[in-house]
DNA sequence: GAAATATTCAAGTGTTCTATTGATTACTGG
DNA sequence: CCAGTAATCAATAGAACACTTGAATATTTC
């Protein structure tokens, strides 16, 4: 059958559509937002990203049906992951253009961080730098499996949930800086709480591993 | 009132999701689309992307809702435009990005180009080399508001209503590249459709103005 | 093969979105 | 001030969507 050119456009224009719908809900962007940190089961986003199992699926299947993210099933579990690097970085572009238009986001974050008392933050050019000097202690608070699928080069693996059991690892006479999945996750404001409670000078970096490796920064893999 | 670490996410979240939200309609994008052009009335935007002057004004809402487009009025008129560069970078990167993952978009390319016996294309960088030597003459066949708001240096403005009249002010000697808003622009295939008609050798280019200055080639402006 | 678990499916409900229609507002020019 | 035009608003019907619930499926383990 002949296409028109209304009929042409229309066509191409619902294919894009089919990639701007999955953008839609906020739940789906969160969920993006954790797949950047690499593959995660069904069960690990549902309870990551604060939503019933099988609302999680049905997003996840939308994201499928716009081919932003595929799926393997390994025995019980079905592992999901963005489909290729492109897409978490049209991810984070679409992250840099909602904070650039977008006056509210800076609104909220200054006033969640404020009340957290972590406004204090270290830039990924200057962390990279008094890395290099030796003048910090870098601590990855991500779950251990985000942290294997690529951190930081020179950072500590202590995930939130043992960072009070693991203290004594931790230098008292250095800065230790901590980060995780980025700008908008709780983990390092959390670790950050916890560590100056205990006496530890501790500021947060804001960029996670994505954003860091946007930078053209090296990243490393756990084999 | 202050922020649990899901009401921040959510809160975060939400606003990803007005960008997201906006980009969730066809139509919306390809009114981004014709914006990348340059502003525009929503009379016009109206007629180009053929549906209702009420409905395009209410999309043109929400678009404005999300911050991706400004209106500014001018006596009787309203003319919108968009937010920034950034705003039709990232639709291009969205397009990319469709481009890239969803096969269907080269298919449906695919067979309307064939119909329209205009699968031939030059691309950028060929052209640009071509012009350089005289060798070709380029034609913007975009109405003339949008030629002058930005156009490929070289390049004639003849819209594709003034085409059949303006024949004589082209060379038959000389290849003819006619390009116009991009890959998914009709009008350049109308005009190539006519010139061969006409007798002359003439060839497509899919590049509209803006990805032509995305691949960091000049653009001239009228003043 | 039965129990346990991860995931998906199916159905239902309330909400949001799109496009249409007709009315209304805002501005220009006679 | 009136007529004409651009744009918006308001109301609506129908479609699509998000989330919940409970059932079904697939796989592993005992």
């Amino acid at each position: 059958m002949p296409y028109s050119n209304r009929k042409f456009k229309d066509a191409i224009y619902e294919q894009f559509g089919r990639i701007g719908k999955a953008l839609a809900s906020p739940k789906r962007l969160e969920m993006m937002d954790l797949l950047c940190q690499g593959p995660k089961t069904v069960e690990t986003l549902s309870r990551q990203a604060d939503q019933t199992l099988a609302n999680t699926s049905q997003h996840l299947q939308v994201l499928r049906a716009a081919r932003l993210v595929e799926s393997e099933k390994n025995g019980l579990y079905v592992t999901y992951r963005l489909a290729d690097d492109n897409v978490c970085r049209f991810y984070q572009a679409l992250r840099a253009l909602a904070e650039s238009r977008l006056f509210e986001i800076a609104a909220i974050t200054r006033e969640f961080m404020e009340q957290r008392d972590s406004l204090e933050l270290v830039k990924s050019d200057e962390l990279a730098l008094r890395m290099h000097r030796g003048e910090v202690t870098l601590l990855d608070v991500r779950p251990t499996d985000e942290f294997e699928s690529g951190h930081i080069p020179g950072a500590i693996s202590v995930p939130l949930a043992e960072l009070e059991s693991r203290l004594a690892e931790l230098p008292r006479d250095q800065q230790i800086v901590a980060y995780c999945r980025g700008p908008y996750c709780v983990l390092s404001v959390e670790a950050i709480s916890v560590l100056r409670k205990k006496g530890f000078r501790a500021v947060r970096m804001e960029d996670g591993v994505s954003d860091w490796k946007a930078a053209g920064l090296p990243v490393d893999i756990a084999e």
